[in-house]
DNA sequence: CATAAATTTGACCATTCGGTTAAACTCAAT
DNA sequence: ATTGAGTTTAACCGAATGGTCAAATTTATG
């Protein structure tokens, strides 16, 4: 039955997600995903045929998922200002929804940095800058933006959001030695990292 | 021989070093690290009786040498300023020479944050930024550095000199669009960085 | 209802992997 | 030269793991 196949394959694909990105490809283990679907082993065979398969197709969605959420931001209709709140509000509400996905990412592409390269050649990651330099040009007078300093700026951007998510083990250790609670400190982020953002590029 | 001794413990640990960084802990072989030591597998078990604890060796060796890069910084006779700048430079030189050690650290500690925390407790954070707001009491009012904001500040320069190097195969992927060469962005991360946030702390 | 197609299962297989063991080798001290 | 402690090796073991298969069950179709 369609209605039931469309079931049992997002519950596989669910249960694969959670313990991929809790446990890494090579971490994870079928017979983990089969118990935590509530299924056969063998079925997780029959629908994806081997370990590698579902894995690149949860990792595939999940990149996709992640790295979705940078453009759209880039082609509102939104001063270069608001476009930065909006993005780091955005972003880190997303990933406060999706924590385990930043470290998910990173570690598989340190891990196998020619593989998920290929499963990452669909995403388009041309726009992101560009659209900067070309939507704001006229505005741009105000910030020390240039070409050249863009990379920099930009990575910083991603810095400050994603960060925090992915090596949130070690600070919730630093954190703990202070009282700082970590999901407030995520809350403050959203603002801060607009704030401390926009202050340094301003002239 | 205690000489050969020592080579042959210091071939093995060397040999874990390498393939821990690249494969993790779950990903990396008994099997891998005594052919890349050059030995039989039956000698790691001999100097280190399991792949734990040759892992929990390495782990708490590389942790003890990321970590305390941070703190003779903040102890150093420094204006806050330079420190940062200080801070930034010696950093990221640090892991130019050590490219795959913030992703490992991040990984394992993404995958096991309650064993590592034990692995970390020797480890004292306490002095990090109790330093700052004590040495510096007095230069704080050219900033905007409370001790509400400092953690804020803080993780956000941890994350703009460490992002760069956890993340480098998603940036490489992105800036092979636009022709930006990842040594050549490393080192101007040193200057740029140090100036962003001091640029945003400035009142 | 009968039949074929799709789905699910339990049992099983081959390989890999961490770890063990007993024997062989090295070498310094007697 | 002999001894004995430390070092190294080859061969082996049991468990875990990814994957397969044929049989059983369910579902769709005439």
């Amino acid at each position: 039955m369609s209605e039931n196949e469309k079931l049992t394959e997002e519950k596989i694909f669910e249960a694969a997600t959670v313990v991929f990105e809790e446990e890494g490809l090579s971490g994870a283990r079928m017979q983990t995903i089969a118990d935590r679907a509530g299924i056969n082993k063998a079925l997780l065979h029959y629908y994806f045929r081997t370990k590698d398969h579902l894995f690149e197709a949860v990792f595939t969605k999940l990149a996709k998922k992640m790295f979705s959420k940078f453009n759209p931001i880039f082609e509102k209709e939104l001063s270069l200002e608001e476009k930065i709140r909006f993005f780091f509000r955005e972003h880190i509400s997303f990933m406060q929804h999706n924590p385990k996905l930043p470290g998910f990412i990173i570690n598989e592409i340190n891990h196998n940095p020619q593989r998920i390269k290929k499963l990452l050649s669909n995403i388009d990651f041309k726009k992101l800058w560009s659209t900067i330099l070309e939507h704001h040009a006229h505005e741009l007078y105000k910030y020390n933006i240039t070409e050249e300093n863009l990379p920099q700026i930009m990575t910083t951007i991603a810095s400050l959001s994603v960060f925090p998510f992915a090596a949130r083990g070690i600070l919730e250790i630093v954190f703990n030695n202070y009282g700082v609670n970590f999901d407030k400190y995520i809350e403050d982020r959203k603002t801060f990292a607009a704030d401390f953002v926009i202050k340094a590029i301003t002239k």
